[in-house]
DNA sequence: GGAATATAGTTGTCATTGACAACCTTATAG
DNA sequence: CTATAAGGTTGTCAATGACAACTATATTCC
């Protein structure tokens, strides 16, 4: 499949695309445990991502995150736990709501993430390496705008 | 985040890239679910995935699929097993080798998932409907090289 | 102010998923 | 013709997130 060479139409396009994520979705999975391993050895898959997560957007709510991230309120609240039991995540009572609780990545966690965001990086660079900073930029930027339309 | 704007650096790429992906393969299982449901209601998203792309990549034996979807061997054979009481896929021996079983989507699968793609596209189409055909055979192709470079 | 309703989190329960390992059967090497 | 490898099946287990019930706090409306 995928490699139609000729000029595609955009019904194989969207086809396309829905090969590609389906090897996509399975084979990211994999990648992320490994890095979520790096982070801390006892750390699961699910909570590295609600933990990258909270390092980028800095601390939220967990209703907040539960609904970025389109996943169900009571598995934030047990990965929060995870998390914090390892000390990579600190729950926090929010000011302005004495029913939520702030949610944001510890000291340490920001700090190995970048470590392992580093290395991982180098990896990726390695393996990107015949790509263009436009292609990089292109992909980054068509893979935003894909997120953007899947939304609800 | 993602929406850095000015001339970003390899790093930053390669970051952003990260984040959107953390965003997409949450967001990506949702809408499977539902495209799985359509197919079938009783269909499991796993096995949906291995219906679809049997469906594109004609019979296969089992051991091919786990190795090109990177999943365990016994996985594909309970996920192959539910989809064929959903007669929704076939298991035939292989005349080459009296081991392997060769999987194949049912010509009803087969119907089915042509009918929901069918659907599937057109509201992709609308959500996309700003996107040209350079933008979509652009991520389509990029998303296939980075698949590629993920590959162990 | 006070009842009714909505929202934030926590927890219990459940089905799905895939990793791992043990095992059987058939191929292949020597 | 053994010995070993490969394809599948099945048992077992932990991770995951959906759903629902429940507590506590906010908000609305009278």
């Amino acid at each position: 499949m995928a490699s139609t060479t000729g000029p595609a139409t955009r019904a194989d396009l969207l086809a396309g695309l829905d090969g590609e994520f389906t090897v996509l979705v399975r084979r990211i999975r994999r990648v992320i445990r490994q890095q979520a391993r790096e982070v801390h050895p006892d750390l699961q898959i699910a909570s590295y991502l609600l933990l990258a997560w909270l390092a980028n957007n800095g601390p939220q709510r967990g209703s907040t995150v539960a609904e970025q991230l389109g996943i169900d309120k009571g598995a934030i609240s047990r990965q929060a736990q995870h998390l914090e039991e390892l000390g990579l995540l600190s729950r926090s009572a929010d000011p302005d709501d004495g029913r939520a609780m702030l949610l944001a990545a510890s000291d340490g966690a920001v700090a190995r993430l970048a470590r392992m965001r580093d290395e991982r990086r180098r990896t990726l660079d390695e393996r990107l390496g015949d790509w263009s900073e436009a292609d990089l930029a292109s992909l980054v930027s068509l893979l935003g705008r894909y997120n953007h339309a899947l939304e609800v």
